[in-house]
DNA sequence: TACCAGGTAAAAA
DNA sequence: TTTTTACATGGT
C-alpha cells in the first residue's frame, strides 16, 4: 500500500504554484487551496486531488476516487507538480541580477506545472499557434467537451485514440483552421500506430527533442521549445520567437519594446542554464501583478 | 471594420 | 533558395 504523500523539494510554494497556473487560464478561477483535476490512466478517467496538510516543510497529501492507482496518481502528481525541481540553482543565477532579483523573490518557491501527459501537451502546443490564449482557450474547451470525458464535474482531456478515429470536419466544429486539425488528427494517428512515442521525449536531450517534434507535421520551432519548457520542464529552453515573451522580456530586461528573437536569446543568454525559468518567472509576473 | 494574437506548411517568386 | 500567403477565433 503506498503512502500518498508527497514532499516537494524546498523551497516550494504549492499555493503561489496553482495560483499561478491557473492565472494563465481564462476561467482565473483564483483563491484555490486544492489542486483538482481529472487525468486518464489506463485510458480510465480519474479524479485526482492534491493538498497541503503541512507548511515548512511544504507536504501534500494526493488523494483518488479510485484508490487502485493511488500509486500511480502520485507519480502524476509529482510530474504535474515539477516536486523534483530544484529552484536553488535558478536563484543562484537570478540574484546576480538586479532587474530581476526582485521579481523573484516576490515568487519564491514558484514551479511551474506540467500537463499530465505529453500527448495533451502536443496537443495543447498545436491550437496555441497564432491565435489569442483566450481563443485557444475556448477552442480547446470546446474539443474536450466534445471528444473528452466527463467525471465528477470535471473534464479528462480526449484519448489518443478518440481523435485519431476523429474527422477533420468534426475537430474543426471546434474551431480550429482546417490545417490544425489535421496537424492534431495525424498526431494521434501517429502516437496510436507507434511510429511517434512521446515518453521517449523524456530521455532525450533538449537538442533531440527538437529533431524529433520538428520532424512531425505541425510542429515547427516555437511547438518545439514550447513543449520543452511547458511540458516537459527543460529549465533551460525558450521559444525566443514567441510574441508574448518578446513583449515581456523586453518590458522587463529590454527597453520596454518588444524585443526581435535574436535579442531575446541575447537579454538571457546569462541565465543559463535557466533561460526558460526566468522567461516564466517573467511571464507568471506580468500575469499575476495585472490582479 | 480591420487588425492583432504565445506559428506553420505550402505556394509563389 | 527565399519570400509571401492562408488560416480560425476572440478582443480591441
Amino acid at each position: 500500500m503506498s503512502v500518498p504523500l508527497l514532499n516537494p523539494i524546498a523551497p516550494y510554494d504549492f499555493l503561489l504554484s496553482l495560483r499561478v497556473a491557473a492565472s494563465f487560464s481564462p476561467e482565473a478561477s483564483q483563491n484555490q487551496t486544492i489542486l483538482r483535476t481529472a487525468v486518464r490512466l489506463d485510458k480510465k478517467p480519474l479524479v485526482m486531488e492534491v493538498r497541503q496538510i503541512n507548511k515548512r516543510p511544504v507536504q501534500l497529501k494526493v488523494s483518488c476516487n479510485d484508490n487502485d492507482y493511488i500509486g500511480t496518481i502520485k507519480k502524476l502528481a509529482e510530474w504535474v507538480l515539477f516536486a523534483e525541481l530544484n529552484l536553488r540553482g535558478f536563484y543562484r543565477v537570478s540574484h546576480r541580477n538586479k532587474k530581476i532579483n526582485h521579481i523573484v523573490k516576490r515568487l519564491h518557491g514558484l514551479k511551474p506545472m506540467r500537463p499530465a501527459s505529453l500527448f495533451e501537451m502536443a496537443v495543447i502546443a498545436v491550437i496555441e499557434q497564432q491565435i489569442s490564449l483566450i481563443a485557444s482557450y475556448r477552442i480547446r474547451e470546446r474539443m474536450i467537451k466534445r471528444f473528452g470525458d466527463s467525471i465528477d464535474g470535471l473534464w479528462a482531456f480526449p484519448c489518443v485514440e478518440t481523435l485519431a478515429e476523429a474527422a477533420v470536419d468534426e475537430l474543426m466544429a471546434c474551431g480550429l483552421s482546417k490545417r490544425k486539425a489535421e496537424y492534431i488528427r495525424g498526431l494521434a494517428l501517429k502516437v496510436c500506430d507507434r511510429s511517434v512515442d512521446l515518453n521517449t521525449l523524456k530521455t532525450m536531450s533538449d537538442e533531440d527533442v527538437r529533431q524529433y517534434m520538428t520532424s512531425i507535421r505541425g510542429f515547427g520551432p516555437w511547438s518545439a521549445d514550447y513543449i520543452l519548457i511547458r511540458g516537459l520542464g527543460r529549465t533551460d529552453c525558450v521559444p525566443a520567437n514567441d510574441l508574448a515573451l518578446r513583449t515581456t522580456v523586453g518590458k522587463y530586461l529590454g527597453d520596454g519594446t518588444r524585443l526581435s528573437p535574436e535579442k531575446v536569446r541575447k537579454v538571457l543568454e546569462p541565465f543559463a542554464p535557466y533561460r526558460g525559468m526566468v522567461a516564466f518567472y517573467l511571464l507568471a509576473y506580468e500575469k499575476i501583478s495585472k490582479h
